[in-house]
DNA sequence: ACAGAATACGAGCGATCATTCGCTTTCAAA
DNA sequence: TTTGAAAGCGAATGATCGCTCGTATTCTGT
């Protein structure tokens, strides 16, 4: 269809060639459209690109529920290294769409968006250490999903996107041990 | 000055209005300069931008060279805690213009910049962590050194910019107690 | 007081962009 | 086959921006 020709237009210039060279010519021109079929279908350009936003959490969001079902019943141990790795996974799907998007979010006024995205990941996280209160020893479980989730984001999201050269895949692998290493210590004391 | 009026203007205008706000014409208004005379001292606007970020960036690295000369003898526990105290001091002392810079130092090119200054806090970590080899179990420095910035980094950047309002002065001395704790319990094991 | 250099000025140029609108094509129902 | 709506088109519009350049003002040494 039209509208996914453009997304997905959108999506591959936003990737390639960043926010700012991704005009409304361009993203049409991209899709094999005109520009004036891109605002039968869009109202702006924020919009197009709220559409691609919109997509990816959906995606990554989907995996992640799907996920984190199957880690519920794990013992920490287990659990912090699936996440971890997870994680790792997730951010190597799309690294430079993810990173061009978390950069344009503000900008587009969707951080609604992205606070329901992050809220999420959050309330998962925590749920998940609700039910295994009796392995750890932290008692504010709001504090220590923060901890846990910003942490374990942080640590995939730059070896993926700015050290993906130095990083090599036997490495990645150190990376999640480590990564599931810090927060396991944390959350057994 | 007419420079340090222009980049304290450039700063301003960042920070309340944001990088497609801060036109050429609209930085020399602020500055109460004439768009000529911007273009006598900086050559671009890339030029301006890339000012704003240096002052501030050296400011930054200044406060954290001098404070981790006193962290350097201190043992792990008593380190740590100050070195996220210092993490979440600093990031509050202009927490507005420290994300727009984050956010726009890919766009002005300034990629190399950026990890100058994450390669110095990463060095100095890493040589407080050699100091005290003995104290610690960790056998890989380097991965200790990235897990322990990034981590600490990420949780005192998200509190400061994006929880403030949720998180009072005590919350955040809990913040700052609990960042410590991570990275100590990942340390010591 | 004067000249020339340094500094400052700001209207305007050329380019780019998001968006519009009048026109053309497509296609399915009658 | 006719028809009218839906879909598509792209040149044109108006606004904004980074930047230039010819001119005006201020400073400095004589």
């Amino acid at each position: 269809m039209t509208v996914d020709a453009l997304v997905e237009a959108t999506a591959r210039i936003l990737i390639k060639e960043g926010f700012d060279k991704a005009s409304t010519n361009r993203i049409a021109e991209v899709a094999g459209v005109s520009v004036g079929s891109l605002y039968q279908y869009f109202p702006s350009k924020e919009a197009l690109v709220a559409a691609v936003i919109e997509r990816h959490q959906q995606e990554i969001m989907q995996a992640i529920r799907s996920e984190m079902a199957e880690v519920l019943a794990l013992p920490v141990e287990k659990a912090m290294r699936k996440i971890v790795a997870i994680a790792v996974r997730l951010h190597r799907v799309d690294p430079k769409l993810h990173d061009v998007l978390a950069e344009q979010i503000p900008r587009v006024g969707k951080l609604e968006k992205l606070a329901a995205f992050n809220s999420e990941n959050f309330t998962l996280f925590r749920a998940y250490l609700e039910g295994h209160r009796s392995e750890i020893c932290v008692d504010d479980l709001e504090l220590a999903s923060y901890v846990c989730v910003t942490s374990i984001e942080a640590l995939t999201h730059n070896a993926v996107l700015h050290y993906s050269k130095i990083y090599s895949d036997e490495a990645m692998e150190a990376l999640i041990d480590e990564g599931a290493r810090l927060v396991i210590r944390y959350l057994k004391g």
